[in-house]
DNA sequence: AAGTGGTCTAGACCACAAA
DNA sequence: TTGTGGTCTAGACCACTTG
């Protein structure tokens, strides 16, 4: 997002605008002129106006109100995104070798803890797959899921395959919740990721599902691994 | 995104290219029809279907290219938004009372390790200021910042006002980077949000610049801090 | 060379929310 | 009630990139 090469069309009239948030000739709590204006004024459609505002708003630059206008917010609420990888992309990107090793795989009862966060219709029992994901030997990722049976024929074995590219290819996805959290390393985990315990370890969470969860998972990364994105 | 309600207009045609996909009428690899012909086949202006076709692809889950066609990914490379509160938001938006306290405030010698992440024209002296946020009077984030003293005039003290929100609305943001990461509370920091050494907590830096770099930040969040998204 | 998405335009109507 | 953004349309031209 916020480019600054000089660009033509919408995105030069993004580009303005942005500017004159930045030079504060649109300050903070202003109301900025309406589209048609602007249009006149730049010399296009209103539905190139349109476009670029909405393109601005939708990075939380601006806030859009039918019939109250559009104002420059007080306190701007940015949004970044991420680019959430399939983990062997994210390896093989930093231009690493990926590997992949098959921890455990078992129909368990699934604890309080996870089944509470699955939402309604959740099994008492659900395929349990643990995996480690290697970058050029090492370890770099280590996969904690739990997988509707409904979802995951007992058939399909994750030796060779993570359950992670699997359902990619394989089930329908529905939607989900992602969150990130830091985690301690026990004697457990700083085994299977070659770590000293207590090492402070990035956790992503997610859960998906559509009537009934689908699968709920948990990667562990190696310690050093950033998140990164550009604002 | 990924609504699931009956709507009308543009959002119809997402759904309706959404429920394709997801049915696998356009299977992963597949090219799907081109604009014209959806418009055609849906009854709207292709305007009308690029606009659909855009969002989707916006959140990956199509990719497109002139004379290449619009094509349903192999691997779809999901994204996801987060919202960057002010910390002040964040807190009050948990429904408990925002605090704060400056811990030190004092120009520096820049660390040589934090100066290698400001790029370009960076003051080998800044502003280091270490401020904690308080939720409810309990450590909720430690902000630990280095400003650029041609941003920051030494009038301006941040005794009452976090660096955070007196940035927000008087200095003209130009671009940044975020990233997060997992730390080790060392004794300082366990001191510093009251829990345990050794604990680990998420930390997000966040990089600020235009000519010359504005400001550097890590935020280091107490323990059981996470970062949510819907997908 | 030609096909496909990217974008612009001018006009129109609608939906929402503020006055 | 009325102003403002949200969206649709039909047609047009352009830019990229693949064959």
């Amino acid at each position: 997002m916020t480019e600054t090469g000089t660009q033509t069309g919408w995105q030069a009239v993004r580009d303005e605008a942005l500017r004159r948030i930045r030079a504060r000739d649109w300050p903070p709590g202003a109301r900025i002129p309406d589209e048609a204006d602007l249009a006149a004024e730049l010399g296009c459609a209103r539905a190139t106006v349109n476009r670029a505002l909405r393109a601005l708003a939708e990075d939380g630059l601006l806030e859009r109100r039918r019939k109250g206008g559009t104002r420059v917010p007080l306190t701007p609420v940015r949004r970044a995104t991420f680019s959430i990888p399939i983990i062997r992309q994210d390896i093989e990107a930093r231009g690493l070798t990926a590997g992949y090793r098959l921890l455990a795989d078992a129909v368990e009862t699934v604890p309080e803890a996870v089944r509470a966060t699955l939402g309604p219709n959740a099994p008492a029992r659900m395929r349990h797959v643990i995996a480690l994901h290697l970058a050029d030997g090492a370890p770099f990722c280590l996969e904690d899921r739990w997988l509707n049976p409904a979802h995951a024929p007992e058939a399909v074995r994750f030796d060779t395959l993570s359950a992670n590219e699997w359902l990619v290819g394989n089930v329908t996805f529905a939607e989900g919740r992602l969150s990130f959290g830091a985690v301690t390393a026990d004697a457990d985990l700083a085994a299977r990721l070659c770590c000293a315990p207590g090492a402070a370890l990035l956790a992503l969470d997610r859960r998906t599902r559509a009537e009934a969860p689908i699968t709920a998972v948990r990667l562990i990364y190696a310690p050093g691994y950033r998140l990164e994105t550009v604002l």
